[in-house]
DNA sequence: CTCCCTATCTTTAGCCG
DNA sequence: TCGGCTAAAGATAGGGA
């Protein structure tokens, strides 16, 4: 062996030998290819990150079969498919919203200027039916409210009573505590005083649609 | 030259030549990469479709690097990041479309179940809020055109004179077009017999939302 | 970085097992 | 398919332009 498989120290030797020797494979891997009709591809990064490549057909068609056979899960294909995918989602998904968004501000009573007639009649009945059963719904809540608020009385009631028969027979005991749970338990808890609350709370519950913060969206153009 | 660079057509010895090229070019690549510390990747594909590597490092590293240098757009990194950014925005888009889907639902009056008092209030002020927009915006529509077709009545009635002043100074003319426009005219464009249509067309302007069709989405899971 | 030259060194075609 | 052999062909280190 005239020379040692080891690192060229000197630069300018280096540069040399990185050019001939490189220059000597690409020859090699041609004649192999011709000679055997083979598909062969080199690609050689210098120390300085240079690209050199060389292929008997192209090093991109080379890559891709190699990819095909090696992992053969994980290449472009299904990746780029995938991509195709999400990408129909996405669009599928902004259509869907911004019709949502537009139906949300018609139910809200805005941007109603595109609707003709018959449309703005639908609509009022909709809104109509929606206001009763909001209003069905929220007196259903306050009856349920307010009876579990007596039913609550009612056992506070009942345990004073009980507290109370077993305080007269202590020593020493008096007849306070009992009349003051009965007044709070007779006055908080009479039905008739909450179910007309309906005008007051006047914000809006953070229904604030606006449809217009989520129609600018960048659809993966790159 | 002792040999030409052309197909060996004898297969055994295309088979041999190929072997022990191949494995030449293999000692060579790891030399070169050693000598000039370079990166070198040698793919190779027999005739019969057998791979064959060789690399200084690992052939995907070469790859891969080879791919961000070359063309730079069409690798693999950028696609599978640009699919994360998709996958992203697809769970996103899901959420802000569940989102609305139940605020609309909520608009409409159904699944109120999980509302306290105070949102209920407030939901129905403001579905009234919206109902009295609704109502003003067909009250003014209804106006808008109730105006238009008065004036187009009012064009007709003017049309129909001036043909009719025309047709006496005709001769054979009588009077019967313009008792006939006249009528017409004065009958459909008198402007309160269409104000109180509010109670007829009670379908749903295909606002039926229902949420449960939308939410079923595959998120791009392989 | 490329090309040339030349004396080595390395690879390999052809053949054998 | 592989390895060994050998002579010939090919590659390349070193030096110079």
């Amino acid at each position: 062996m005239k020379i040692k498989i080891r690192k060229i120290d000197y630069l300018p030797a280096r540069q040399v030998t990185f050019s001939k020797r490189r220059r000597g494979i690409f020859k090699k891997a041609g004649e192999l290819s011709i000679l055997c009709e083979s598909e062969v591809a080199v690609i050689i990064f210098s120390q300085t990150g240079k690209l050199f490549d060389f292929s008997s057909s192209s090093t991109k068609d080379v890559i891709a079969r190699y990819n095909s056979h090696v992992g053969g899960e994980k290449s472009d294909q299904p990746t780029l498919h995938q991509l195709q995918l999400e990408k129909e989602n996405n669009i599928r998904l902004s259509k869907e919203l911004e019709d949502k968004s537009c139906k949300l501000r018609q139910m809200k009573g805005v941007d109603l200027e595109d609707l003709d007639l018959d449309e703005l009649q639908k609509l009022e009945k909709l809104v109509e039916a929606s206001l009763g059963r909001v209003i069905q719904t929220k007196e259903e809540k306050i009856t349920s409210d307010v009876m579990a608020l007596e039913k609550k009385g009612a056992e506070l009631i009942e345990a004073n009573n009980q507290l109370s028969q077993k305080m007269v027979m202590l020593p020493g005991g008096d007849s306070g505590p009992e009349a003051i749970l009965n007044n709070i338990g007779e006055e908080s808890v009479t039905s008739e005083s909450a179910t007309n609350v309906t005008t007051f709370s006047n914000s809006s519950l953070s229904l604030e649609d606006d449809c217009s913060d989520t129609l600018s969206l960048k659809l993966g153009l790159p």
